[in-house]
DNA sequence: CGTCATATTGACTTTAGTCAATAGAAGTGG
DNA sequence: CCACTTCTATTGACTAAAGTCAATATGACG
């Protein structure tokens, strides 16, 4: 871990600003707000654990680049991926309300997390409703998509649940302006996405060459490119509703 | 659906209020602004949905009495089960913040919906930040539930998964009071519980009976003993941290 | 008593998992 | 720049968990 604490605070919170305000506008006192409550901002590697299994957290962590996931581990062992979280994303804004975490937050690719003292959020449920409900509305979005890939894992095939998180990715990094002519970083291995959903890695692997196979999927170290979202969509059986955003496909 | 505004307040927030207790203690103005922030209470019968896909719902629902369920139905027609609530549960207090449903709530039994203008939440938010942030910690739970469904579907065997539920559901019931002498009702058929773990109809049953033979379960009619539930829970791999509860199991 | 939903059983199929080997890529230190 | 290690991706052969289809039983209820 790295420690970081001269950054401004403001593109520290940008891109969860320009989230919240999907919702609502975020007047300038409580974006001021926002900002200063960042304590300090660390830097992690890739696969490093910000956050433990059973820890007790008194800070929330809010990724500032990179991508996170939340993790539970079996006690055989065997990991599921809870969520995956990127830039904007308030990764355990629920943790303040959790005596003990019952999932670890890890790093995916290198990512800068900024932490915000459970203080703060207290202090914006007596001060703030207006951002109290947007940041309630962004936990509703967070369940929302937890529940998409909770249908995904009862109900959808490997292909359709890969290709449906493809979608996913691509409408959440645009949101944050994070995909660039249908291009965007995704930094998962394919025994993380084998994590995600439950899939063996073989198993994930020869889904991923089907994509390919079908140009729905090109794919070039760790960036990934949907030549053609509509048809990717259309495969994967994908509604973005669920994602709160009013992006066209 | 059947109307009933005689009841008084006071029980239909018993249960609500012993769960939230279990974060903070509840002061009797929350309390009485709970009680009186019910609208109504409407009945439904099995099956019936009071809360439709791609809703804009007004209200938010209080289950007073017995099983609803959060369902999200697929294209193809096939349902997926998104979460099981007992009395106590606000089922959709996240519908508040999203302007779409992206699933449905259904009664499992007959049952008792106490409905809450999404106004009086706001108003909690506005006046009431502890019963704010007791409402949050609920929504974590809620979420930690959730997250622990995802871990089943991924990663856990039919026998773990149904197993596992059986343990959720007694402690969830006992932490209400609706258990005893290890016995509850459970109203879900065979087809419902291959809806919440995305199994078929077929398999629950083959499943179910391994469970009884192994004396883990005696199911007669729609309640549901459990002999033994360390055992269960050492054949589930269960560990109740994710409840929030205190209970010894 | 008949109807409808629910539960049970058997035979066969499919999806995805496991094991094991090989090939590529990325990163490190000399 | 190269040899070396290590992680990641790919392939093949075989297995197992769970699905599908179809028939039958059981139970609740008007």
């Amino acid at each position: 871990m790295t420690l970081n604490k001269t950054l401004p605070g403001r593109t520290m919170i940008k891109r969860l600003v320009r989230k919240l305000e999907r919702f609502e506008p975020v007047p300038p006192n409580e974006r001021a707000f926002l900002k200063a409550a960042i304590a300090r901002v660390a830097e992690y590697d890739p696969g490093e654990y910000f956050v433990n299994e059973g820890d007790s957290p008194a800070e929330s962590c809010l990724v500032v680049e990179g991508f996170a996931a939340r993790i539970k581990t079996l006690p055989n062992g065997v990991r599921q991926i809870m969520a995956i979280h990127i830039p904007g994303d308030f990764c355990d804004l629920h943790s303040f309300a959790l005596k003990r975490m019952d999932h670890g937050i890890a790093a995916l690719s290198r990512c800068k997390i900024a932490k915000v003292p459970h203080a703060k959020l207290t202090e914006i449920t007596e001060r703030l409703p207006r951002l109290t409900r947007a940041l309630w509305w962004d936990l509703a979005i967070d369940a929302a998509i937890l529940r998409e890939w909770m249908v995904g894992a009862g109900r959808r095939s490997a292909y359709h649940q890969i290709a449906h998180l493809l979608c996913e990715m691509l409408l959440r990094l645009r949101s944050v302006g994070l995909v660039e002519d249908n291009t965007y970083a995704f930094p998962l291995t394919q025994a993380e996405l084998g994590d995600a959903f439950g899939l063996s890695t073989v198993h994930v692997n020869r889904t991923l060459q089907a994509l390919r196979r079908e140009h729905l999927l090109i794919s070039k170290g760790r960036a990934v490119t949907i030549p053609n979202a509509k048809a990717l969509a259309t495969a994967a059986g994908f509604d973005p509703t669920y994602l709160g955003l009013s992006d066209v496909l």
